[in-house]
DNA sequence: ACGCCAAGTGGTACTGGGTCCCACTTGAGG
DNA sequence: CCTCAAGTGGGACCCAGTACCACTTGGCGT
């Protein structure tokens, strides 16, 4: 029982395969007929298992392709605190963000694919606010620390205006880029983003 | 059939005192239980009316109580488009907000119970998100004309990184208002969100 | 005043996401 | 071999949202 944490465990293993293949098999259906007119049933079915248990794996029908989102919080915090602490935040932030344009660099047409779904279908985009939403909570506390405000620090609005703002320029970088069918380079853009705020 | 845009007739009115009606309703109750705690079903008994015909004039639950913030948008263009052609358009958008800020500044505590809606209840947050949505879309080509890009305007993601962050501001803002419980003054607290993009 | 048409209303049934519970299997360990 | 925990599938259930239908009602022309 001990011994778990050392390596992950068979059932461990089978488990995250399972994921992994569910994803593959729900992101082509979401691709082929659209996200929204793709039944959870549908996707069970294709994917060999019962209805019940693929909502035990996945807590929401978009989840099934935005898991991957949610394990990328601790991975932003660490390029966040790997940052010098005297830089600004908003460069920080930025720097951070290559850890996402880095990402899917060599496969764009999966990012393209992604930014399609987005886009045409709304509970989708409203799932994956949600996430961003998260990553945004992890962010915020490290950027008050570096802004050592006067302020008690959940009532500064300072530290979550920089960070949701980041992301909102994020995501507009990659809007455009999803705009101009994938030509131009996203970090050209992201800079453009975010550089336009401080001009 | 033409008179009709002269003056509301009738039916016009009728519906506009059942939506209040309704609506009031509905915060009522949000406010006392939840808004994920509160069915459809409950809110239609208690205003009189069956489900379906809620259905009929609010398009999903969570719309009885953010109804008004679609016809906020116009106001929103409006107020944008009164500024001067050479303001930056961050100032242009925080003057843009005055609109909000004042709105109810009467009645605190109805932004108050607003935002600890917005709080507790995931699925009104998105729903918020969606409606801001409709703004950011809105302002978006106001912005662009004046930033006069040399780039296809939705190729280029300034201004939309810029419009999506002003309102990233806001919502830290009125976080950190709702988090004051509704202490301090919420321009204060929406000039520092967004001047500390600009410091 | 009469009838007609349009708009509004309620009822019913249906789809689909998500939860809960129960019975069954299966795999790991004593 | 037995046991227990974890995983699985099935079914019932709740609720949001949509579609369709029959019915009423209010406005209007003749």
């Amino acid at each position: 029982m001990n011994d778990t944490a050392k390596r992950p465990t068979l059932r461990q293993r089978t488990r995250q395969a399972m994921r992994d293949e569910v994803s593959a098999i729900a992101t082509r259906l979401f691709a082929e007929q659209g996200c929204d007119n793709t039944t959870v049933e549908q996707i069970a079915a294709e994917a060999g298992l019962s209805r019940t248990t693929f909502f035990r794996y996945f807590g929401a029908k978009e989840d099934v392709v935005l898991t991957w989102l949610e394990d990328l919080g601790p991975a932003l915090v660490a390029a966040f605190r790997a940052r010098p602490g005297d830089e600004h935040p908003w460069t920080s932030l930025r720097r951070t963000f290559d850890l996402f344009t880095a990402m899917n660099a060599d496969a764009p047409e999966r990012s393209l694919s992604f930014m399609r779904m987005l886009q045409e279908s709304p509970t989708m985009t409203a799932r994956y606010a949600e996430k961003q939403q998260t990553w945004e909570d992890l962010l915020v506390p490290l950027v008050a620390e570096r802004l050592a405000g006067d302020l008690p620090a959940d009532r500064d609005p300072a530290p979550r205006a920089l960070v949701a703002s980041a992301l909102a320029c994020y995501n507009a970088a990659m809007q455009a880029w999803g705009a101009g069918e994938g030509t131009g380079s996203r970090d050209d853009l992201l800079d453009r983003a975010m550089n336009v705020l401080r001009d």
